[in-house]
RNA sequence: CGCGGGGUGGAGCAGUCCGGUAGCUCGUUGGGCUCAUAACCCAAAGGUCGCAGGUUCGAAUCCUGCCCCCGCUACCA
């Protein structure tokens, strides 16, 4: 569990402005962000940054086309970047544009420093070079003479570059990737990202001489950096200016964790740290390389394909903790998977309607009926105090590595013990009946239901920002109260339930397409 | 020979590293309950674990060969 004062920086990379947010950009972004909550709440000293990639020659093609600069391109995207952390329900600490002028000056100090260390030097390079990829290919890459990745065919370029002396690093990330905790999860991109490295390291290129949109580099400006190194400099560029006149570095870095896809995992598992070797920072603590989500029929979202799910309708018709909870739920965290509708709309009424929300109701409800409102201020039963204190270790160390949905998977099972808990009790009977026994078994049976909504809106917090409060103040709780230490199911509160909230999760009647 | 992921009851997955009665969720069928968002609970049916060999007392799990899907800076870049 993060300690209180451990600092906890967590980062998604930068979205490249050449498209539009998607569901795709959702997902890290939440992932991330119910990291950091999960940190903050346990007192870290967390902070979390996105932002968005705004260089390189696809982005300079896309303004030309549109008669507009780079930068009045760049600008409305950003925006809608922006927004859709804000959309997401994501609590960011910062929002990093690799325009911000302060980001363009600590990259040139970055190449600057890896040129103070002998790691840069100077090449022609002549090849065939890919503008989409925005790389060289040799013959025997390309597939009938055309990009593999794009189909399209390459033009021959000849040119002066800077080079990064990578090759020089090789044995020093294979230490890395020896050491523990291990430098990326999950295990298998682990090896694949050793296996690659094993096989040798060629120095790479960490200039464009044909690309203008760029950071220039200081000492031969008519070269820009590489849209890619550019953009990797900003997981510690931020830090030098997220705070006007505070450098958080030395707070915050290294990186607590680093989530990418694994689509971008060799420039981050393999250049980056040697950027950072290079440049004389410590390594990310580690790298953490979710799946990718297909859609619902298992390949690859397209519109053409009519199998993309959007987060905005997702999120308008069943809330944006729904799609938070959805998401990370459905697909194991670190898996690819398929997502859509008629799933999450699935979901949305098993898990959340049904078993959760109906809990929430039904043991208010039974309060209300009972006792009159007032949660029983007696022990709960020993067996489901038991219970919760196993599932919160279980949550607890599945958040170490980031397994969100097996996280969640331990909540649910104090979901449905308690419904059964409820079967098990019949309230109801209790309620009727004469024995002498029977209230005292009631004020137990009540205290530990509203207990255990306590303690899940607490386990669910990270998950469900805006829902947890409601569960809190269902039974008579403070909606801030979600410290993990509050995961403990113990006595009856004597609070007053609240059911004028309504339903948590209201039955939605048909799914968007 | 680019790299990687995967083929387990109708659907989606776990189990495969460290061989030993095949597990979970959904769906289906039957039953129970009435506190609750027609929600909840119980039970049952349903699988030659991609194919073919091999190792072993025993293989979804190990070895060999083969077949088939899929992904590779995320909505046809």
């Amino acid at each position: 569990m993060p300690r209180p004062g451990e600092p906890y920086y967590v980062t998604t990379p930068i979205y490249y402005v050449n498209g539009e947010p998607h569901l795709g950009h959702a997902y890290t972004t939440i992932a991330a962000d119910v990291a950091t909550r999960h940190a903050r709440r346990c007192g870290a000293d967390a902070f979390f940054l996105t932002g968005t990639d705004e260089h390189g020659a696809k982005v300079q093609q896309a303004a030309a086309a549109a008669g507009v600069t780079p930068k009045q391109w760049a600008d409305p995207i950003a925006e809608r970047f922006r927004e859709l952390a804000r959309s997401i329900g994501a609590a960011n600490d910062f929002f990093i544009r690799t325009t911000d002028p302060e980001h363009e000056a600590f990259v040139q100090r970055f190449v600057e420093r890896m040129r103070e260390r002998g790691d840069l030097y100077e090449s022609t390079y002549a090849g065939l070079y890919c503008t989409a990829c925005e790389a060289f290919y040799s013959e025997d890459d390309l597939v009938d003479g055309t990009c593999p990745e794009h189909g399209t065919v390459p033009t021959w370029t000849e040119e002066r570059n800077t080079f990064f002396r990578l090759s020089a690093y090789q044995d020093a990330l294979l230490a890395r990737y020896a050491a523990e905790p291990p430098f990326v999860l999950p295990q298998t991109r682990l090896n694949e990202v050793r296996s690659h490295v094993e096989g040798g390291l060629r120095d790479v290129s960490i200039t464009r001489e044909s690309v203008s949109w760029g950071v220039p580099l200081p000492w031969d400006t008519d070269q820009a950096i590489y849209v890619w190194i550019d953009a990797l400099i900003n997981y510690t560029s931020a830090l030098t200016y997220a705070r006007p006149g505070e450098d958080l570095t030395d707070r915050l870095w290294p990186a607590r964790w680093q989530l990418l896809g694994k689509d971008i995992l060799r420039f981050h598992a393999v250049i980056w740290p040697a950027m950072l070797l290079s440049a004389g920072y410590e390594l990310p603590r580690q790298l953490f390389i979710h799946g990718m989500l297909a859609g619902h029929d298992g390949h690859r979202m397209s519109k053409t394909r009519g199998n993309a799910m959007d987060y905005r309708p997702a999120a308008a018709a069943y809330g944006v903790d729904a799609l938070r909870y959805y998401l990370l739920r459905e697909v194991g965290f670190g898996q690819d998977g398929g997502v859509g509708y008629a799933g999450m709309h699935e979901r949305y009424h098993g898990e959340l309607a049904n078993e959760l929300g109906n809990l929430v109701s039904r043991s208010a409800a039974m309060v209300e009926r009972y006792r009159d409102g007032v949660i029983p201020s007696v022990p709960a039963t020993p067996e489901l105090t038991a219970l919760a204190a196993e599932v919160a270790a279980g949550y607890e160390h599945r958040f170490e590595h980031l397994d969100f949905t097996g996280a969640l998977e331990r909540v649910w099972e104090l979901v449905r013990a308690l419904n059964r808990y409820v079967e098990a009790r019949a309230p109801w009977e209790l309620a009727k009946s004469d024995e002498p026994d029977a209230a005292a078994a009631l004020d137990e049976t009540l205290a530990t239901l509203c207990e255990g909504v306590r303690v899940l809106a607490v386990l669910l917090w990270p998950f469900m920002p805006a829902k947890a409060p409601l569960m809190l103040a269902a039974v008579g709780e403070a909606g801030d109260d979600v410290a993990f230490g509050r995961t403990v199911l113990g006595r009856g509160s004597g609070r007053t339930v609240d059911r004028t909230g309504g339903s948590l999760f209201p039955r939605i009647d048909a799914h968007p397409e």
